[in-house]
DNA sequence: TCCACACTTCGTCAACTAACGAATTATAAC
DNA sequence: GTTATAATTCGTTAGTTGACGAAGTGTGGA
């Protein structure tokens, strides 16, 4: 890893909104519109914070329809980049948001996409 | 590890020139007008570039005389801290500037420490 | 006591970042 | 096609960051 991909990667990891983003993914893939919901920011803010996290290569996405998911990068990553995604992990288990996030992220996934992607327009 | 901590961790290791700093004491102590040498910025950059560092955990210090040396975080750290320099040395091995500085330090640690300081000095 | 000097703090400036809303793009439904 | 909508891009604004030099602090030597 060179230092240009090194500090890709650490400023990436030097957002709450980015981390919190990043750390929601570890139960699996989520629609981009589900984030938007977790954050509480605007759509244009979380497409940003999840594109950057893209190039710093911590996260892959795929689009279906009109949305956008996301997952961990797995194996398609470096051993550096998964080695950041585990410290991160790791790091804030304990942290008191990220549990909230990951509870919040059960019920998130219990919801219909169509109907959760309208709760955060503003009619 | 809170998300504060966690985010001024990361946001230390955003920055070339502190990550060079980390790096250079892998292997043992260096005086603060040796990481300045080595990094070729200014006094009062570096000073606060350290301490930075030193906020976030990442280094210890210690005063003796008009000199302050730094070394690694070690026992004295949280694991996850531990875990993130491990992770930034790893990810970072193979890199040109880091290696390239690891040579230089052992130049840097063959000189008189007063010669030294005198260099980065104007006149 | 005075000076030299290693380091730190402070003020300033330029560059960068995160936030938002408005406008744009792309896809699905009608 | 036309419309609705999920997401992105762009422009703006406020706040942050990194660099420097000047001034201040504290320690050791003359």
């Amino acid at each position: 890893m060179k230092m240009r991909e090194f500090i890709q990667v650490t400023q990436a990891l030097a957002d709450p909104a980015r981390v919190r983003a990043l750390l929601a993914l570890r139960d699996g893939e989520l629609c981009l519109c589900q984030i938007i919901e977790l954050l509480g920011l605007a759509p244009s803010t979380v497409s940003r914070h999840l594109n950057l996290l893209y190039q710093a290569q911590l996260v892959q996405r795929r689009k279906q329809g009109r949305w956008m998911y996301f997952t961990l990068a797995g194996k398609t990553a470096t051993p550096s980049v998964q080695q950041a995604i585990a410290w991160a992990a790791a790091a804030l288990a304990a942290d008191p948001l990220i549990k909230q996030d990951a509870r919040r992220i059960k019920t998130l996934c219990r919801q219909d996409l169509v109907e959760l992607c309208a709760c955060y327009r503003p009619n």
